[in-house]
DNA sequence: GCTTCCATGTAAGAGGTTACATGATTGG
DNA sequence: CCAATCATGTAACCTCTTACATGGAAGC
């Protein structure tokens, strides 16, 4: 029961269809939560029964119907309930890191490669939240925005995940420079 | 059926029963997994009943008899299976950060608040991993250790983990201060 | 012509959370 | 004296993942 405030403040931007939502989950809102489209139909309809959101129907000629869905006064009566609550601790999983763990008992090449990989991947990843940002403040800077912006919070959200995302790429560049010459040492040997 | 390879990754620092290993999944193995400890007991029996784990008995008299387990070399196999194999997408899920999405439509003053309150405990655990590490590479310094120790992987999540927390302390409090001015602005109105 | 995009789901099964149970010992 | 620590689980419930289903339109 924690997926629909997610999905509540992902709504808040305007009006998505589940198929518009997912990418959103996809991207911007991946910096904090992740979750696949079947759950974010499933989560919709919930949210409807209840009457935090309301859909409406959509048809389209070229393109299959759809329904785009808002958050209704009830739903921000709800989101701000979540926000004056207390927080459960973050929660991490990545796969990589476990690898990297156990980092002396499997082996290092296939580790290096996909160290880089990913370190490719979040090179990409900053670029693109860099370029959400300045889409986001639009023309004024960013101090000015924090300012004085209507709608700061993806913004500050997306300045989290590049800050990530960096950071992720950093360790990633190291952590394979360590194993690439710990693996010149042992193959010296 | 991931969870068994961060349990055979943190099992490969020695001996741990289910209790101990449960206290390394709130600390170091915290850097990139998350698992209550029921989710270890029941893990342990079912890789111990695989054969990727043996438990031995450890009868104690002023404390509860316990089970201390080790990888087996199945279980290095089934690890350096997994080290080589795609890994699934990091994941990641934070409240705090669904708040701060939705910062424009909840009560400012209760975010601040709970925006200090993980920058300080972002701060302890900075200072936690901190110690951990020195206590990890011992004498000798840093660049001497990862060229040359032995086990290095649990240094190195301690190291990503480390950067997560200074980052995610300085983002808090950045964005707690931007909140903060932005009370003064409306409320100057 | 093949792949990707749009668009919304269902169903089964795996995985995770919450609440509970037990009971001695050590530290403040 | 009260809380925390050590130590291991069970049971019920909720959530999430994996696999599948459908079908037209647009881009390469």
């Amino acid at each position: 029961m924690a997926l629909r405030h997610a999905v509540l403040a992902a709504l808040l931007d305007g009006e998505y269809s589940g198929y518009q939502l997912a990418k959103a989950f996809d991207v911007g809102v991946a910096n904090f939560w992740h979750a696949a489209s079947q759950q974010l139909y499933a989560e919709l309809a919930k949210l409807e029964s209840e009457g935090l959101v309301t859909g409406r129907q959509v048809v389209q000629k070229t393109r299959p119907d759809k329904r785009l869905f808002r958050v209704t006064d009830a739903g921000l009566a709800e989101l701000e309930r979540f926000g004056a609550a207390a927080s459960k601790p973050s929660f991490i999983r990545d796969e990589l890191l476990v690898k990297v763990h156990a980092a002396d008992s499997i082996d290092g090449g296939s580790l290096i490669e996909q160290l880089q990989e990913r370190a490719a991947v979040a090179e990409a990843k900053t670029e693109f939240l860099g370029g959400l940002l300045r889409q986001l403040r639009g023309e004024v800077d960013e101090a000015e925005f924090l300012r004085r912006g209507e709608r700061i919070g993806p913004y500050l959200t997306c300045l989290r995940g590049l800050s990530f995302e960096r950071d992720h790429r950093d360790w990633c560049v190291r952590i394979a420079a360590v194993l690439r010459e710990r693996q010149g040492i042992h193959a010296g040997r």
